[in-house]
DNA sequence: GCAAGTTACGTCAACATTGACAAAACATGG
DNA sequence: CCATGTTTTGTCAATGTTGACGTAACTTGC
């Protein structure tokens, strides 16, 4: 059975889209590149440019998944007895914000794309972050059967990373590293604000 | 200027179609169902269907926004010196989960959408809650600047609902009734689990 | 009832996306 | 090299979705 060699053609006319899809967005925008062009470009049919991205859009994002992966590996690689909430912390402020190979797209995303998408693909963040971090939660609490207390706690923090995004997206300098910064200022708040006497119990 | 009397007008379309579409989605499915085909049965164009509503499967979900209208009612509703996850426990098991008018489409999301596109519509109505709950904590917090400790707090209630309706996807039956009893349980989670000596610190 | 302004629709065309089926490219055992 | 199984791409057709522009319906003031 074939496995191997034929997986290495198809990254490469992977990467051809991909190049291809950012010259036609650099020099025309994105909204005014049609999928066809990319595909021409790459020397593709516009059905295999859809066979290797989901969508036009998507591949703006082709390196949020890469991202992701760190993040889970940077949170895996902590230590076992710091608190959780400064463990993510962590995570955040190590992550390599200036790698350009992968992350050319992102001031596309930021600047050519409709508020909605942009707000839409944080919310899918918010979603693997506490993803991720239950995981590595469920990897600490050894009695791991994704107790309720457990899914609660890393979608609070995912809730405080995005609450971040979201105070990001509204100012206009939106350096990654501000967003690092917020994110400090958003889990501390869920530290030290809602404890026994925060705002879940009183008004 | 003319204001109201095509308002009229425009809602009659609005409800043809959505009669049309119902019935369509009830004969042969939803995916089998085309624009085309509700259009022509409300007597409008393809293009007026769009314009009425973003996308096919948006209607679906055409009862949401009044159900959320309700959330934020009866959210409000509540008094001003109850805990504000109290509060929003009232609310939630104070729903009208047996209202059919607009429900009717409820049935179909939850058989024939693909699991994506639910968990998609979950997201949204996560921040949509939030956003709520931000108002009401406003509400209260007079000195309502938006304070970081004010979103981060709307924010975790809101992944806590969310937490909810995540069990809930996985369990066979899925009552609506279900749902708020998932959904206390998050809450109480929320409350008692996250104190001074709850995840969030240690591990 | 008529003129002017506004709103809801229709028409047309361009893209975006996807399923079904066939052809081409590639790998391996013989 | 050839037969055969697998992966990748091409072809075709049906939808889904949207912008631009023109027409019809409806309202109000005269």
């Amino acid at each position: 059975m074939a496995r191997n060699p034929q997986t290495i053609r198809s990254e490469r006319t992977r990467v051809a889209l991909r190049k291809a899809a950012l010259s036609r967005f650099q020099a025309q925008g994105v909204e005014a590149t049609t999928a066809e062009q990319i595909a021409a470009d790459a020397g593709v049919t516009l059905r295999t440019f859809y066979r290797h991205f989901p969508s036009k859009h998507d591949l703006l994002f082709a390196d949020y998944d890469s991202g992701l992966q760190w993040f889970r590996g940077a949170l895996a690689a902590r230590p076992a007895d710091e608190s959780v909430v400064e463990s993510v912390r962590a995570a955040i402020f190590a992550f390599p914000y200036d790698v350009q190979p992968l992350t050319q797209m992102a001031a596309f995303r930021a600047a050519e794309l409709d508020p909605e998408r942009i707000v839409n693909h944080l919310r899918r963040v918010e979603n693997d972050l506490a993803e991720a971090i239950t995981e590595h939660l469920e990897r600490r609490t050894k009695g791991s059967d994704r107790a309720l207390d457990v899914v609660v706690t890393a979608r609070c923090i995912a809730a405080a990373l995005f609450a971040a995004m979201e105070v990001w997206m509204r100012q206009d300098r939106r350096t990654l590293a501000d967003l690092a910064e917020a994110s400090h200022a958003t889990l501390t708040a869920l530290e030290t604000g809602l404890g026994p006497d925060g705002m879940f119990r009183h008004s």
